[in-house]
DNA sequence: GGTCTAGTCAAACACTGTTCGATGGTTGGT
DNA sequence: ACCAACCATCGAACAGTGTTTGACTAGACC
């Protein structure tokens, strides 16, 4: 027998197995707990399967085998999010305040995790944790006394509408960094509000008026003038006939 | 001199000039033109440069000199299509009308193209047309009577609003297709149905309940529920106070 | 021991957006 | 007529993407 201790000739060319093998094998839900950490440190367009692989220790061709594709991965990743938003126990006497409340729990999730919605979009989300934030939600409408043709429109206008708003909100990012730091999106404001500014008015009398409540408008007061309007709207339009 | 009817010795190869120069040069505008067209054809992931060119007859390399890059065209691609929204001159006695009337011209220009909305996000229309559009939705919030602070947080919130609706509306597509047949959007909408049906029912009473008004709930009726909602119940504020 | 199978992964494929440098046609100046 | 400058085009290359293939190995079962 060779003796163990004398290496081989390199032109054998051995496969090279000191970085291989020792590997407590990796599960679906280390995938995904690793792609969620890794959209939140560095944003939707950091995320590709080499890079999680090797965020896992692992080649990227492992990652099939447990997700099938990028695409399934994101399917994951929505739903293990989506489980994040808190949606309260119908009380018929509450109802309005409550889908308020599901309303600001979604976009408190759609804000900590700024490329969900855009991870969202073109995905019907049908996962465990979806059903139960979409049972939750038509509880507290059907709770609240609505048709159920009204309760389906409405549960569907409301995360459309939530989407819309936090789309939007979360929208101008991404350049690597998960969310530009408020000054920089200040600047960005400041920006726009110039330009807007500096139009002729004879031509845009009223975006030269309004430059600067363009520049102050708050996100937060907007939302909530958002889901008042949705709300009331809806309760109105349930009590009618 | 050569006679430059003999063909040069095949082993010189002088570079092919067959397939270049003759070109009347490619313009910005055609550029914008054929992506719309190949997008309005083929949908947002056929929309290569290299695809684009040879639409063009053109090398990919050449656009880059009109349009400096792919997000630059996209921009140019959205300011174009925003130009087809209209919006009425304002009307104080309806103003309320008028303003349902840009919503659905909204809507109308994003179902056409259904790429569009997706193109949007993370873009701030700024364009000349996008500043048409915006000037004259603002003029009639203002015929309105509503306050400047109102009239800009309503205007930002109907532009978010209208797009929360449409992007889940034409977000099922690309799959090539720019849009899905209607008895295939069909097909999915009854494997839903079919699917929420099939659920425990003691765990999803609602869902199990409602199962068939998911699966005959019409989009154009919920777009006119939400704009009602919406222009309601921004007139309401405005004359609250 | 042997066989089987679940899991890993390097390498390759076909694409993507973008840059570089060479090339040519056109224009204006002399 | 010549020559330089400029505008415009484009082949080739670069770095990156998602995904497939096929070879491989470690552990479990018989």
């Amino acid at each position: 027998m060779a003796d163990p201790e004398i290496p081989p000739p390199p032109w054998q060319r051995l496969p090279d197995r000191s970085s291989r093998k020792r590997r407590e094998p990796i599960s679906r839900d280390a995938i995904v707990a690793a792609a969620i950490g890794l959209l939140d440190r560095e944003g939707l367009s950091a995320l590709s399967m080499r890079r999680l692989g090797e965020e896992l220790g692992a080649g990227a061709a492992s990652l099939y085998w447990h997700v099938g594709s990028k695409d399934g991965l994101l399917d994951l990743v929505l739903d293990e999010l989506i489980g994040e938003v808190e949606v309260p126990d119908p009380d018929p006497a509450r109802w309005q305040q409550q889908l308020k409340e599901t309303a600001r729990s979604q976009r408190r999730v759609s804000l900590r995790h700024p490329y969900l919605v855009r991870v969202s979009i073109g995905r019907i989300p049908m996962g465990p944790n979806a059903l139960r934030v979409t049972e939750g939600t038509l509880a507290i409408l059907r709770a609240g006394g609505l048709s159920p043709r009204l309760a389906v429109q409405g549960y569907l206008l409301l995360i459309d509408t939530v989407n819309g708003f936090t789309v939007d909100e979360t929208g101008v990012e991404d350049g690597g960094a998960p969310q530009l730091p408020p000054e920089e999106l200040q600047k960005v404001a400041d920006m726009a509000r110039d330009y807007i500014a500096s139009l002729p008015p004879e031509q845009f009398p009223n975006m030269t008026d309004l430059a600067g409540e363009f520049a102050f408008s708050d996100p937060d007061e907007r939302f909530e003038i958002l889901i008042d309007i949705f709300v009331d709207g809806l309760a109105r339009r349930a009590a009618a006939r």
